[in-house]
DNA sequence: GTAGGGTTATCG
DNA sequence: CGATAACCCTAC
């Protein structure tokens, strides 16, 4: 596989071992979890990135990596860093345009907030209101769904941080994360019909949401 | 750690 | 611009 160019962001990154990549070397993952992407490196070892697709856009994106784990070969990843990182760039000079269209319909978009701002832009004003600064703004897989799916219906509904722990180790995805998740797909499917729907999901899959959402009632109840 | 109400970005 | 999806807040 041929080794990605990787360029190694601002000095306040380092710390955070995050990466920026161009969205187009790391196509492979948009289908894949988000959060999972493996690297090959020349010595045949592989090296396990999570992409965090903060302010990744559809034409100008760039995605932030991190280092999940170490190649077994130390040395290996010195000399990779080496060779990938550039080194001082600031994340702007990093947006290049190109094309990154999924097939069919649009793929969808990214929020653009990131915890990252003021990190990066500390010079540009943050006029959040809500007083709380989002973490993550990622639309959800097919494939995280039928993760979830597939957890909920082995562990039931309501044992997040388990699924979590058993099925998104590695994800962004938070237990709490994966709570909503659930919530917003009871809603969008069971008895009342959306107007639209974001992902198209596969009818099997739809039917064993619903399913599961009768079987085990969420939400339960309201509490004032 | 979870449930459920609230908030906000993004989609159609 | 209304609806939806993703996310946050917080009582318990």
């Amino acid at each position: 596989m041929e080794q990605p160019e990787i360029t190694y962001c601002s000095p306040e990154m380092e710390q955070t071992g995050l990466f920026w990549m161009p969205m187009q070397q790391a196509e492979q993952g948009l289908d894949g979890l988000l959060g999972d992407l493996e690297l090959s490196l020349e010595n045949g070892t592989a090296c396990r990135l999570q992409m965090e697709n903060y302010r990744a856009r559809d034409d100008d994106a760039v995605l932030i990596l991190k280092l999940l784990e170490e190649p077994r070969d130390e040395a290996d990843l010195d000399e990779w860093l080496s060779v990938s990182i550039a080194g001082g760039l600031h994340p702007s000079l990093c947006h290049q345009q190109m094309e990154c269209r999924k097939s069919g319909r649009r793929g969808a978009r990214k929020r653009r907030t990131s915890p990252w701002d003021t990190l990066f832009f500390r010079d540009i004003p943050s006029q959040r209101s809500g007083g709380y600064i989002r973490r993550n703004n990622s639309h959800w897989t097919s494939k995280e769904v039928k993760l979830l799916v597939q957890g909920v219906s082995k562990f039931g509904v309501g044992r997040w941080s388990q699924l979590k722990k058993n099925y998104f180790k590695t994800s962004v995805r938070t237990a709490v994360n994966l709570k909503d998740k659930w919530r917003n797909l009871l809603r969008a499917y069971k008895g009342n019909v959306q107007k639209y729907t974001l992902l198209e999901l596969e009818p099997p899959l739809v039917e064993q949401i619903r399913k599961l959402g009768a079987k085990h009632p969420y939400p339960k109840q309201r509490h004032s």
